[in-house]
DNA sequence: CACGAGGCTTGACGTTGTCAACGGCTGCGT
DNA sequence: ACGCAGCCGTTGACAACGTCAAGCCTCGTG
């Protein structure tokens, strides 16, 4: 299952590259030559360029997965600020997973029914934790808003921080965790459960 | 100011392609050849492959900003809702210049001052209606985080909207003005001013 | 020992972005 | 009226890219 030696090499040098310059212009015949092999060795464990980002996001989205869990069972008194906390510090230390998890045209997640299941995953580890914080008898609608509500903002939050301008604005990175505190607060969606905010 | 007919070609071909497909695979050949033009046509009217890419951020911006605005003018009964609607609508009605402007690899924000500034108004019609429901004597960190709050919710949803799993989970679209509405409830940005929540 | 398959190589083809040189129009100064 | 410079488009060439097609070792198994 490990795969071969030179697999994992060509996949370590595609996501630091990813991570440094993005996957737009990752070259199958670079990264082979990275490796240190010809250019159509890589050809013998991925199908194709596409194939490459296909194996970066599954294994990126079972990592985000256990990363996301963790969040959620790590004993805080703010699951839901944990959570995204979890979220968007993945994002930041996995850039170059994170950039292809989220690209269906570049990884065929939508071809894929390995993939999509691996990326549903970690969706879940979201719903499980919002049902978890809204109590048992909260309408399933309520849940689902909720938990779209908390991954559009961990996303956007994210996304923003890696690639867009919100670097460029507030510096790199700074203090993470006092950022998605604040945004956490600001929006309703932080508090342990329902609306009661000890405050310390 | 209104730049030749090929540029505005060009630039239409371009965006039309990027919304079908994403601007990865866009070739400056095929847009030349699109245009009915020979492949080094383009090259007058813009520096390089990249040059589209800014040109259509450029533009992309300035459309959004506009868009924004229209939606922070529009009077509603809960002008943060409007706004995260308008957001979302720009995206999915806009993929084609939406998918650019927030790749700065792409488009070379960094470097070009131009369109950083023409960003930056986009996010100024945001923290001015933040300033205007928070009130006048809110602290600035507030104002700050509520519009970062804001726009990493409305962004997260816009992207997870357009590329990521939530379109193939929740299907096309569909009433994009509940779903921002019911989001927005669930996290605690609706409403009209200070945490009011009519809740009818 | 034969032999088939996995892992890697070299070679080739079409397409891409970009550099370079060329040509025709259009409008200006003399 | 004439020439000439500038823009706008052309064709040609080049290296790099993704991918198809063969060929070559080097094993483990019969």
């Amino acid at each position: 299952m490990a795969g071969s030696p030179l697999r994992a090499t060509v996949l370590r040098a595609a996501v630091d590259y990813i991570a440094a310059h993005g996957p737009d212009g990752l070259s199958f015949r670079q990264v082979a030559a990275a490796a240190g092999v010809s250019h159509q060795a890589p050809y013998h464990h991925f199908t194709d360029r596409k194939g490459i980002f296909e194996a970066i996001a599954l294994e990126g989205f079972s990592m985000f997965t256990d990363a996301l869990q963790g969040a959620a069972d790590s004993d805080t008194d703010d699951p839901a600020v944990a959570m995204l906390d979890g979220y968007v510090a993945f994002a930041l230390e996995h850039r170059g997973y994170f950039r292809v998890m989220f690209r269906p045209d570049l990884n065929g997640l939508s071809e894929s029914p390995a993939l999509l299941e691996t990326a549903d995953g970690a969706f879940d580890v979201l719903v499980r934790l919002v049902e978890q914080i809204l109590g048992p008898d909260a309408a399933v609608a309520d849940v689902r808003a909720r938990a779209t509500a908390m991954w559009a903002l961990a996303h956007g939050l994210a996304v923003l921080l890696i690639d867009g301008p919100l670097e460029a604005k507030l510096g790199p990175v700074a203090d993470r965790a006092a950022l998605v505190r604040a945004v956490a607060d600001q929006s309703g969606l932080a508090g342990p459960a329902r609306r009661a905010r000890p405050r310390r």
